[in-house]
RNA sequence: GGAGGCGUCGCAUAGUGGCCUAGUGCGCCCGCCUGCUAAGCGGGUUGAGGGCUUGAACCCUCUCGCGGGUUCAAAUCCCGCCGCCUCCGCCA
């Protein structure tokens, strides 16, 4: 939810937002007359309860016929405070309908547009020249069942498409992989953490994931609970409700959970392998910040996801995504996109937000405010992708020797125990 | 799954329909007093929204786990939900 005083008090800002998104304009004057209308109908109900407060207490002084004569004029005014505290309701509620319908306000420079739109800020390293090693990549599904790593059939078998084992030196990658995050993560001071993955709608909600991605999410009805896509959920609503100390500094998680994805509008899409699946794991980075520090934590949080990069030796390059392109929740944000040999293009193996207040709004986290005494007001949520299963297509592809091997960037050796995976079959 | 108990200010507790503008203690903050510290004395100490301005002060409304209901009036009575505790059952 974005704030309706900045909304009240410069509202072009919100539609030229709104413009780059390529989303509804008029949006916001229906915010601006439904704010009005709340307002007043508020100040109407309020005005009235207190006149009931008042002969409250006259009713409860007075005796006799007195108190009786008190008690029928109390009970106009109880059904006058009713019916004004229903108008208000009402009215608070079409407001806030509303103003959930508007997407968090972008950051200066987002390139304007759709998918397509984006701009790359940086391209490192440069696509492996198979052609003059003289062999032709495979790719990594491939790959993978030479090297006895990865089993889509027996997973399509348990589970249904998209579904896949990842076995043996595939089980040893992953894990290496995200112990390799993790470590580096611990290092810099993020604090690790293995978080639940259903929670509760009004987290769920919280985080933005029922609004444009609903159709994405798993549900299960018997509990009214959701499968997370992304740890993100469960540590935006890690502080839900609470006011926060940040004087230290920003709060930094290290979020470690499996992630599940209905990946329903994708048919057909990346349905060989394990690019698009169902279920994967993750290592996701989460930060609760002051919000005048949140542009450069975004910062940080993109240098990071370079550094672990360059740990896996694959060629890649960052991007900053459209407004179009960008979740209803954040501000900017910014792709990191692996080489993919055999698929000759780039694909995205990391991705960070600056959701700035949108988040905290609606999961209700605060802070003391230092320039304004003890006022709280609401903080500032980050996150990014540290590692995930999608990661180990870049690694196998990127890695490959003409015999099917698979030689292991030297930064995960110590954590796979392996220098070299080599072809079962 | 069954039975019972509980949820009040940062913490602990009091509060069985109007005298609650939620009391008290502890903690914390400010001040006074005092060789220092402690003690003592006085004051303050949930959060949100609205009036309203750039802000402060002031006024009003809401906030006793959450949401409904009864009533002229609800922390208090009723219903639903959530959470915690105890016992029984079940269990990868």
């Amino acid at each position: 939810m974005i704030d309706l005083r900045v909304l009240r008090a410069d509202p072009d800002i919100v539609r030229a937002s709104q413009r780059a998104r390529g989303e509804d304009e008029s949006l916001v004057d229906q915010v601006l007359a439904a704010d009005e209308l709340r307002r007043s109908a508020l100040a109407a109900f309020e005005q009235a309860r207190a006149e009931q407060r008042a002969s409250g207490k006259a009713v409860a002084r007075a005796s006799g016929p007195a108190k009786a004569e008190l008690v029928v004029r109390a009970k106009d005014l109880s059904e006058r405070v009713k019916s004004l505290q229903a108008d208000a309701d009402a009215a608070g509620a079409q407001l806030d309908a509303l103003l959930r319908g508007l997407g968090n306000i972008i950051e200066p420079g987002v390139p304007a547009g759709g998918e397509d739109d984006y701009v790359v800020l940086d391209t490192v390293g440069a696509p492996r020249d198979f052609a003059a090693q003289g062999f032709t990549p495979r790719d990594h599904l491939e790959l993978g069942e030479r090297l006895g790593a990865v089993d889509t059939e027996r997973g399509a078998k348990v589970s249904g498409s998209r579904f896949y084992f990842l076995t043996g030196p595939g089980a040893r990658l992953e894990l290496g992989l995200l112990n390799l995050a993790m470590a580096r993560l611990i290092e810099r001071g993020f604090t690790p953490m293995v978080t639940p993955t259903l929670v509760r709608p009004h987290v769920m909600a919280g985080a933005g994931y029922l609004d444009a991605h609903a159709s994405e999410v798993y549900h299960l009805q018997a509990d009214d609970l959701y499968l997370t896509g992304t740890s993100e959920v469960a540590l935006a609503g890690y502080h839900a409700d609470e006011i926060l100390d940040l004087s230290a500094g920003p709060l930094r998680y290290a979020g470690w959970s499996t992630c599940y994805r209905r990946e329903a509008g994708s048919h057909g899409k990346d349905t060989r392998g394990i690019i698009r699946v169902h279920q994967f794991q993750k290592i996701e980075m989460f930060f609760f910040t002051s919000p005048q520090d949140a542009a450069a934590e975004h910062q940080r949080l993109l240098d990071l996801q370079r550094e672990l990069l360059d740990a896996i030796e694959v060629p890649y390059r960052v991007i900053d995504t459209a407004a179009g392109d960008l979740g209803g929740s954040a501000a900017r944000k910014y792709d990191c996109e692996a080489w993919v040999p055999t698929q000759g293009r780039y694909r995205e193996l990391t991705s960070t937000s600056n959701c700035t207040t949108y988040q905290a709004r609606r999961l209700q986290v605060r802070e003391r405010d230092p320039e304004r005494g003890e006022q709280t007001r609401h903080v500032a949520t980050l996150n990014g992708t540290a590692a995930t299963t999608r990661w180990l297509v870049a690694i196998l592809e990127n890695h490959q020797q003409p015999d099917g091997s698979v030689t292991v960037p030297a930064a995960l050796r110590p954590y796979v125990g392996l220098d070299v995976l080599e072809p079962v079959r």
